[in-house]
DNA sequence: GTCAAACTAGACACTATTGTCTAAAACGTC
DNA sequence: GACGTTTTAGACAATAGTGTCTAGTTTGAC
């Protein structure tokens, strides 16, 4: 069982014996559907592992339709309140640039791209989008466009106060994500974890490669110097 | 009906037309399971897809199981071929750099991530992964793992000529891929197929960022000046 | 044309799953 | 303790899918 550490605001009068059995259903329902995908997910084993009978989740969710909707809407809105949370933690002093955009780069990954919320909709997303183009289409534009973008416009805070220098902000945005990503694709792709050492390197790597491609002029000559001493 | 352009080699003795049964049911089962998954999949809309009856889908391949693992080897073959012979591509010469790199990963993407068989891929591994670990464990040596290698001993030869400044070859050839994807994902994740222009404009952004971070000592000054001048 | 192999169409048993229904039990409130 | 709501366990019909079997047809080689 997993259990949510965020108190969850109810969605109307509903008891508390009600509630919780809503959300043990919708968690049991995420794993499974993250398992097996929609088809291969069965009403009994969301049923078993939720511990609830099988006609609760029918008294709940009509169908297993209007279920899996609700666990994609619940995660995307939980994915996101934790992003935003990230976003809000974005580097803003001008000193140890590298280490703080690093640092950030962690968190950024450990509780938004590799966490079981992540996960769950990078494998959804990628298995049953196309059959529910309204609902993911709602999560590309809260999800990954929200995040290029806002990340965007804090990379343009940076680049105005002459920390970076960057033309195409939401470019730097999608690149420093990707960069991040690189080399933690690999462990994620089936279903792996990585560990907090995977994390730091990855962020370590990806931060270095991005400050040397878009280094303002002050501290263009700095972070060139340890680079050259670790050439083969 | 999708038509494979290269001649297969036929498994063994079979004739002609028991060979283009076998391959019409490879193609079609690998749409439809990339279309709806492994249990989405129905060995009827295959067969169907296939334009053969039921029975020959059970006669060549004992059971459902066993297509999808003939599908996965059959899907992993050819794309490693394509793979390989994109990789002989890497530019060589001296001149032209940045424009014959964008080439290269024009090429990597429209003929191995962003084709057929690597949509395929990708979605498969994503959703099915975790239930077939050693059929997707030689995808990852193969696929991934042998193109960042490969890949790293390529840019290890421009690095040693003194066209770029690379430390960690592998870790660039991540790189390079991961900026390469950066502006494709969102088109890709949700099964749509960039155009040649994104394909272009992609691995020109990628490019371009990947010099600047891993710029030799001789060509720094010279892509840095054009990127200044779109400074907004 | 003959013959063997492959293919087809359909029926078939079997299983799994969805969604409904019902009667009994648990629960919370008053 | 009574009452209304929720939950439960189980039976149930309906549907869909897998894999087998059979009889008839096509195909290709000689």
């Amino acid at each position: 069982m997993k259990n949510r550490n965020e108190p969850r605001a109810g969605t109307g009068h509903t008891q508390r014996g009600q509630c919780a059995k809503r959300i043990s259903i919708l968690d049991s329902a995420a794993q499974v559907f993250c398992r097996k995908g929609f088809s291969g997910a069965s009403i009994d084993e969301i049923a078993v592992e939720a511990c609830v009978s099988r006609q609760t989740i029918y008294n709940h969710y009509r169908e297993k339709e209007t279920l899996f909707t609700a666990v994609v809407e619940d995660v995307m809105d939980r994915a996101n309140a934790m992003l935003f949370s990230i976003l809000s933690t974005f580097p803003d002093k001008t000193d140890h640039l590298e280490d703080d955009l690093t640092a950030f780069a962690v968190r950024l990954t450990k509780n938004c791209l590799c966490n079981q919320d992540g996960k769950f909709l990078r494998k959804l997303v990628q298995s049953e989008g196309e059959r529910y183009p309204h609902l993911f289409e709602t999560w590309r534009q809260h999800g990954p466009g929200k995040i290029g973008t806002a990340l965007g416009a804090l990379f343009a805070r940076l680049s105005h106060k002459g920390l970076l220098r960057i033309d195409d902000f939401d470019l730097a945005a999608r690149q420093f994500l990707a960069l991040v990503n690189a080399d933690l694709q690999m462990i994620t792709l089936l279903g792996g974890t990585p560990t907090d050492e995977e994390l730091e390197s990855a962020a370590r790597n990806a931060v270095r490669t991005f400050i040397r491609a878009y280094a303002g002029p002050a501290s263009e000559a700095a972070p060139r110097t340890p680079a050259l001493a670790v050439v083969s």
